[in-house]
DNA sequence: CTCCACTATTCACTGAGGGAATAGTGGACG
DNA sequence: CGTCCACTATTCCCTCAGTGAATAGTGGAG
């Protein structure tokens, strides 16, 4: 995952240990995928391991001991080049939704796949809802507001699926059953 | 992952071994996350190891020994729920693509946040247009539209998040350096 | 008769991800 | 004044996800 060039990137403002990362990530990335506590370090120690971070000293400051990670000339290397890369767009497609929808059609049983698919909506519409109007909240910084935005684009783009494979569903039935 | 119940899916309409599932879902599900057999073996064996399928029989049909697997009534019951529970829409973002925009603005470079969407706008743009065109395919069956219709959709909300983080980005350039 | 393609499964290994355990410090509160 | 709780900080363990290579049998092309 990306995971790694995120703590890169969190690195790159300066030497951080586990727990500060693991902060930092939480306050950068307010609503992506939840990064455990295990997983920081783990992955700190892989990045240790491939020469891209390296321990810049053990302090204690009213607490108990802590290892302070700094990036060394191959990580900051290794993140620029990740940072100037373009990523595939959509090389394949990941989504339960999808997933879901499809095997419902495959178990034929076409009207079942309509009643999930309109259940699915209304749980989108609402949560749409509820996004459109913390998006206005004046506490947001520009990271909330770019996530928010993110969200809020693939929450439509998932509606008009929604709706779009609704459609077809029905016409799918009706031609089956005239 | 959903790939689980995905081959429970697969399992409904009759028993089948492990190389028939993995090409079931290839021809399901073309251009989903390629699933290796390597994969799909152990995943099986986990819905064994749960009751969810178990074995029909072994025989040999002109190759080597093979194992068939059946749904159990537990996993029936089990692909059924799946189906009719809807997922909760976006507790959380997961995306290459906001986690590098993010990491580019966190090391306080805009304008190479800025490079960096264009020339990702750039690779959309030219991808959607590919999958424009690809969706009139006569040969495409109902999975693969839908599949279709998914991406172009998903790409379209990238494309749309895209400029508008752009603009937000160049708006906030101009503010820190007027 | 050998080599290749296809069917079918297993194995070994790394990474992702989550939960519990450990351990030290400081403050609240009876 | 003790003890209980919250917070900082890390480690350990376990399972699932995901990949690539290895193995093994059959049928057909040449």
């Amino acid at each position: 995952m990306s995971a790694s060039f995120v703590l890169l990137g969190l690195l790159s403002s300066g030497p951080k240990h586990g727990y500060e990362l693991k902060r930092a990530y939480d306050r950068s990335l307010p609503n992506a995928k939840p990064l455990a506590f295990g997983q920081v370090y783990s992955t700190i120690g892989r990045l240790e391991r491939d020469g891209l971070v390296e321990r810049a000293g053990q302090d204690r400051d009213g607490g108990p001991d802590r290892v302070t990670y700094e990036l060394t000339e191959l990580g900051r290397q290794t993140l620029d080049e990740w940072l100037g890369t373009v990523e595939p767009p959509a090389p394949y497609v990941s989504s339960v939704l999808l997933a879901k929808v499809v095997v419902a059609l495959l178990t034929a049983e076409p009207e079942r796949a309509g009643s999930y698919l309109a259940d699915q909506r209304a749980a989108h519409t609402t949560r749409l809802r509820e996004l459109t109007r913390s998006k206005h909240d004046p506490t947001a910084n520009i990271g909330d507001v770019i996530t928010a935005d993110f969200t809020i684009a693939h929450l439509d783009a998932d509606l008009r699926w929604l709706r779009t494979t609704l459609d077809r569903v029905a016409e799918l039935h009706q031609e089956t059953q005239p």
